[in-house]
RNA sequence: GGGCGAUUAGCUCAGCGGAAGAGCACCUGCCUUACAAGCAGGUGGUCGCAGGUUCGAACCCUGCAUCGCCCA
């Protein structure tokens, strides 16, 4: 038994399919062809796949697919991220469950643990992604963490130290005192917290009778406090110029200097300069010539300064120096205030600013480039509004903090002599310092993980080998990802890319939306509002997940999802199911004919063949500029609503009058919907042409995924545009013959007598067993009297008693009066000279039309109704 | 504080100068030989507010309001 004779059951073929298509090496590119390539942004190898991976790859693979079918030679190269801090916090966690710090290991066996775990659980992700369908190239799978990998890292920071783009300083940076490593700029999330501002006494040193208040949200770091800054203009500070003031607790004097930083609205308008824990105090701390002192240790507890708080953790030492401030006297004020603090994107932990030694990237010319590339078009955001946010940051960018205190990740290759001070940056380590023959120990630090996936369009083709992949493959031609990694990956993959290859990395850079649940909420595990893509892939099958989060895909939106909505788009998958379960039946084993007839013949099928021809080119032209959502719209649209409702229906009985016809007719459809849903929805496409093998193939062995994507206007798809209006007159007829019956209380499948008048009569009587079939009727060239609906092309009449009338012609009563409405409107237009002056030739012709066609319209309906009003 | 975006049917959104559309939801009939996971019919909108440009505005411009996101 065929699948096609039971139920619609995803499960029963959806895994199959994955491995005969990757087993085929059917998702490897043929090196012929116009080359297509796409990265995968690399998911982190400790990840699981979440709903926002099942977007990111949807919309990739319905490009690949679609692109694969129109003949290009398409490499999609997978891959996963080592995700320095993120996995070693992974394995870490592991560890201390046997009470295991990294520490007890030391760094080489930490990092061989780590591989363990890579090797045990590192395909986890992978696997997981094959359920979604993905047609990656995996024989072109990396790591970031591969030999090649890191040959391409070391490359690149050795030719930047080089040039002087990557450097060492001493500068004020983002620490994670839990992950115990700086952080850039990027990799802190700011959030408004609400919290305090303290005010808090500075007494004058000699007169204790005068002091001055400063308002702060951190009293805990007074005990570095070095000034405090007023603005030069502040009257009411001016006779503290210059004094000295005594940090409480502590005693230190310290001078009030006056600044124009200082907003004299904002607390008391005098501040606390403490030049080591804030960025702005540093600055102020740079032209004052302050000493920097630091409070903290690395774990985020109190040093030595900090007198006998030392010790305590931050928010400990905060509640007690505020309580012993207050018992001093020297807290006058607290008041709740808002502020935005930062926290470590990978652990929450806030961070804290800190002067530190690190390497950095001088990011300002690079990111000029880069900027440039986008506004003379050799790279373009999609949507475009993207490259203002992109303009924006790229103008305003800091110099990128690159090294991490942790052990997992690619280990900075600068080497140091142990006697001398020279510094050795190499991708081979030195055997003896250069200068003086003394060992050389490397740098113990390792890269920001997003310097390795910076480089991942041309080191994953093979870079720096000058290889063949890359000269086909580069620039890649499209990047898809979500917005918020904008600036983590896709300005540094376009800076890194323009660098090192002399060419931005892509061509186009689509960028899709978040997924929001119903009520717009983010999915949070801690909220309980995800959905898992594993999940609902067992439950409605991949097929209805892709289609449901293409069919979501509307450019510049978020994405609210819901089971509900993945439900509604299963009913879709099992429509199309039933239907070529239908399709099997009617072609009953037929074969098609080789030879197709140029013209088709039969009213039906001509609008079938205009319809799918005009599908097929709103599905290319809007996958083609990424409007995922109207591509999916305009094939479920053509399917249920053109293909099932009514050419389907119309097709079990034509097949008995014209059978070659309907069967050519049938099948071609039938192949034409498989091909342009098969992007969408690639398992059940697949399945049912398997399934129908013998008819669709002529009896050859063919993958759907191999086969051409259906080209509009190409012979056999065309528009047949008379008989595309005469249909559309049929389907107005029917549609005014089903209205009236249920307004007559007529059951839908009732066969009663209808009468049609029409100027024209030919094409209904030609077509007018497509009317008797669809809409239960009769048709008969008696004098009806009755009830009567008038369309657009025709009139109906069924016959009807005066009550029935009556109810039918309240229609007609509401529908008088909406095109009386609208005559008005046409008229006042026509009457008025500047539009008959100033608009479109064309328009008015069409406006002049349709005002005639109203009216005679409406003449006809008055008629009637002054005929009903007679009864 | 700076920037970006949104505001259209009960909900989610198309439309972005020629006059209001879809899906879902809802209501009413139907167990109809592919599908009740279905079929047929139907209800529903001064397009956030106020000005302006235009023969003509949901669409362009200017303010305002509300919401969301990013950056400081």
């Amino acid at each position: 038994m065929s699948e096609l004779d039971k139920p619609y059951n995803p499960s029963n073929f959806e895994t199959n399919w994955y491995k005969l298509w990757e087993e085929q090496g059917l998702f490897e590119p043929t090196e012929t062809g116009e080359p297509f390539c796409m990265v995968l942004p690399p998911p982190n190898v400790t990840g699981v796949l979440h709903i926002g991976h099942a977007l990111n790859q949807t919309l990739q693979d319905i490009i690949a697919r679609y692109k694969r079918m129109k003949g290009y030679d398409v490499l999609w190269v997978p891959g996963t991220d080592h995700a320095g801090i993120a996995t070693q916090n992974v394995v870490e966690k592991e560890l201390a469950k046997k009470g295991i710090s990294r520490f007890d290991l030391g760094r080489e066996k930490f990092i061989d643990e780590v591989w363990k775990w890579r090797a045990e659980y590192g395909d986890r992700i992978v696997d997981q992604i094959k359920h979604l369908g993905s047609s990656l190239s995996w024989k072109h799978q990396r790591f970031t963490m591969d030999d090649d990998m890191s040959m391409a890292v070391k490359t690149v920071f050795v030719s930047l130290y080089n040039k002087g783009l990557i450097y060492k300083g001493n500068r004020m940076i983002n620490w994670c005192p839990r992950c115990l490593t700086a952080l850039s700029d990027l990799e802190v999330e700011h959030t408004d917290k609400s919290g305090f501002l303290w005010y808090i006494k500075y007494c004058l040193k000699n007169d204790n009778s005068k002091s001055i208040i400063v308002a702060t949200t951190r009293p805990e770091t007074l005990f570095g406090d070095t000034a405090v800054a007023v603005n030069p203009t502040d009257d009411r500070y001016k006779e503290f110029i210059g004094k000295t003031v005594l940090v409480p607790f502590v005693n230190r004097e310290i001078p009030v200097i006056a600044d124009d930083y200082v907003d004299p609205e904002f607390g008391t308008g005098a501040l606390k300069i403490t030049p080591a824990h804030s960025p702005n105090d540093f600055e102020i701390g740079k032209r004052f010539n302050l000493p920097v002192i630091s409070v903290f240790t690395d774990d985020g507890k109190m040093n030595n300064q900090a007198s006998k708080f030392e010790g305590l953790d931050r928010y400990s030492c905060r509640e007690l120096v505020v309580k012993e401030l207050k018992e001093a006297a020297l807290l006058t004020g607290e008041e709740q205030y808002m502020h935005s603090i930062g926290h470590c994107y990978r652990c929450k932990t806030e961070t804290e600013p800190k002067i530190s030694e690190q390497w950095f990237v001088k990011t300002k010319e690079m990111a000029k480039t880069a900027k440039q590339a986008i506004i003379e078009g050799e790279a373009r955001f999609v949507p475009a509004q993207w490259e203002k946010t992109f303009y924006e940051w790229m103008d305003n960018i800091y110099d990128w903090c690159i090294s991490r205190q942790i052990w997992w990740g690619h280990r900075i290759p600068a080497y140091y002599c142990d006697d001398c001070t020279k510094v050795v940056v190499a991708a081979e380590p030195p055997e003896k310092c250069p200068i003086c023959g003394g060992n050389m120990h490397q740098d113990e630090d390792v890269l920001d993980t997003w310097f390795s996936s910076a480089l991942w369009p041309f080191s994953t083709l093979g870079w720096p080998t000058d290889t063949k992949l890359l000269e086909r493959f580069y620039p890649n031609s499209v990047v898809v990802t979500g917005f918020d990694i904008i600036f983590f990956w896709v300005a540094r993959m376009m800076m890194m890319g323009i660098t090192f290859m002399n060419k931005v990395p892509f061509r186009n850079i689509y960028i899709h939306a978040l997924i929001r649940d119903k009520h717009k909420q983010k999915m949070s595990k801690s909220k309980g509002n995800v959905i898992d893509p594993l999940v609902v892939i067992s439950k409605y099958g991949a097929d209805s997940v892709r289609f449901t989060l293409a069919a979501l895909s509307i450019q510049g939106r978020d994405i609210l999802l819901s089971e509900e909505r993945i439900e509604g788009f299963r009913r879709f998958a099992n429509k199309i199911w039933n239907a070529f379960k239908l399709i099997k039946k009617l072609l009953d084993g037929r074969i098609v004919p080789d030879i197709m007839p140029q013209h088709s013949t039969t009213t039906a099928s001509c609008w079938i063949i205009t319809e799918a021809n005009q599908t097929v080119e709103q599905i290319s032209y809007n996958l083609d500029r990424y409007h995922f959502h109207e591509a999916a719209d305009a094939i479920y649209g053509f399917i249920w609503h053109k293909f099932c409702d009514v050419y389907l229906e119309i097709a079990k009985k034509e097949i008995k009058r014209h059978p070659n016809e309907t069967i050519f007719t049938l099948a071609g459809i039938a192949g034409v919907v498989l091909k342009s849903l098969h992007p969408f929805m690639p398992f059940v496409t697949e399945e049912i042409w398997s399934s129908m093998r013998e008819i669709l193939q002529n009896g050859q062995t063919t993958y759907l995924m191999k086969t051409r994507f259906p080209k509009s206007g190409n012979g056999f798809l065309a528009d047949y545009k008379d008989e595309h209006k005469n249909m559309e007159s049929v389907l107005d007829a029917v549609k005014l013959i089903r209205s009236l019956k249920s307004d007559l209380d007529i059951s839908t499948r009732e066969i009663v007598d209808v009468k049609l008048i029409s100027s024209d009569n030919s094409v209904f009587y030609k077509c007018r067993q497509y009317i008797e079939q669809l809409a239960f009727v009769r048709i008969v060239d008696d004098n009806l009297t009755g009830a009567h609906r008038i369309g657009d092309s025709v009139e109906i009449i069924i016959e009807a008693t005066g009550k029935e009338k009556k109810k039918a012609a309240l229609k007609i009563d509401k529908e008088a009066e909406k095109l009386r409405n609208r005559i008005v409107q046409l008229e006042k237009r026509l009457n008025n000279s500047g539009f008959l002056e100033h608009a479109e030739h064309s328009v008015v012709i069409d406006i002049k039309i349709e005002h005639k066609h109203d009216l005679e319209q409406i003449r006809q309906l008055e008629k009637k109704i002054l005929e009903i009003d007679k009864l």
